[in-house]
DNA sequence: AGGTGATCATTA
DNA sequence: TAATGATCACCT
C-alpha cells in the first residue's frame, strides 16, 4: 500500500515519475495484473493509476487525495493528444432536499483542483503499451470556472422544478448531465413537477472532451 | 442502492 | 466520426 501524499509538491513529484513509462511497466513494478481490454474492466485504469500514486478517498465523494484536496483523472489519449473520452465527475444529487449552492457542490469541490493524468494509446494496441503522457495540476481559471458554475446550476435548477425529464446531455456548454447507473432499467428517487415523489435513472456530471482537451492543450503550451 | 473508476456502442 | 445514451466492475 502506498502512503498517501501529504504535500502537493510530493503529488506533483510522484504524478512525473510515470511520464512516459507504460503500464505494462506499471503493473510489473506494482505486481498487479491488467486486463487485456477495458470492455469489462472499465474503470481499471484509473483505479491503478490511483493506487500508483496513493490515493486514500476510496469511493467517498470527495477529491481522491484527501490530506491535500486534490482530484485525480486520467484522460484517454492518442498519441496526437487528441482527447477520446468524456471525463465523469461525480453523480447528480437527484433527490437532495435543500437546495445546494455552487461552492458547496461535489461537482466544485472536486474539480478545484485536479492532477490530470493523460494515458495514450492506439485503438489496436493492449492496455499494456498505453503509455502515461505527462501529468498536470490544474486549477480552473475564472472564466473556466464560470462556465462550469453556469451549466451546473442550469442543471441543478431544472432538476429542482422536478424538470429532470427535459435535461439531456446536449445542455451544458462544457459539464453536461448523462446516464450513470448499471443499466438503463435502473431507478432512483426523485420529486415531478407537481412535486410529488416520483423515479428516474440516475444521472452523472460529466466534462465535455471539447473542454478537457484545451486543458490538456494549453499545458502544452506551457 | 448508490457511490467510485470510467469506456462502450449505437445514433445522428 | 462525434456525441449521446448505455453499460461494466468493484466497493461500502
Amino acid at each position: 500500500m502506498i502512503q498517501p501524499p501529504t504535500t502537493i509538491l510530493e503529488l506533483k513529484k510522484r504524478a512525473q515519475k510515470l511520464a512516459g513509462r507504460t503500464i505494462g511497466q506499471l503493473a510489473t513494478e506494482h505486481d498487479a495484473d491488467f486486463p487485456e481490454d477495458l470492455k469489462t474492466q472499465k474503470g481499471w485504469q484509473g483505479q491503478f493509476i490511483e493506487r500508483c500514486l496513493g490515493a486514500d478517498a476510496g469511493n467517498l465523494s470527495q477529491p481522491d487525495f484527501r490530506l491535500i484536496d486534490v482530484e485525480l483523472k486520467t484522460l484517454p489519449i492518442d498519441y496526437q493528444g487528441k482527447v477520446q473520452e468524456s471525463t465523469y465527475v461525480s453523480v447528480v444529487d437527484i433527490n437532495k432536499q435543500l437546495a445546494l449552492m455552487w461552492d458547496e457542490s461535489v461537482v466544485y469541490h472536486k474539480l478545484k483542483h485536479v492532477l490530470w493524468v493523460p494515458v495514450a494509446k492506439r485503438k489496436d494496441e493492449s492496455i499494456s503499451q498505453s503509455t502515461v503522457a505527462t501529468p498536470f495540476l490544474w486549477q480552473p481559471n475564472p472564466v473556466e470556472l464560470s462556465l462550469l458554475k453556469t451549466d451546473w446550476e442550469n442543471a441543478m435548477e431544472l432538476i429542482a422544478m422536478g424538470k429532470i425529464h427535459q435535461l439531456t446531455a446536449k445542455m451544458g456548454e462544457v459539464l453536461q448531465v448523462r446516464p450513470k447507473a448499471a443499466n438503463s432499467r435502473v431507478l432512483t428517487d426523485s420529486v415531478n413537477e407537481r412535486g410529488e415523489p416520483s423515479q428516474t435513472l440516475p444521472r452523472g456530471f460529466y466534462l465535455r472532451s471539447q473542454f478537457t482537451q484545451k486543458l490538456l492543450n494549453q499545458n502544452l503550451k506551457k
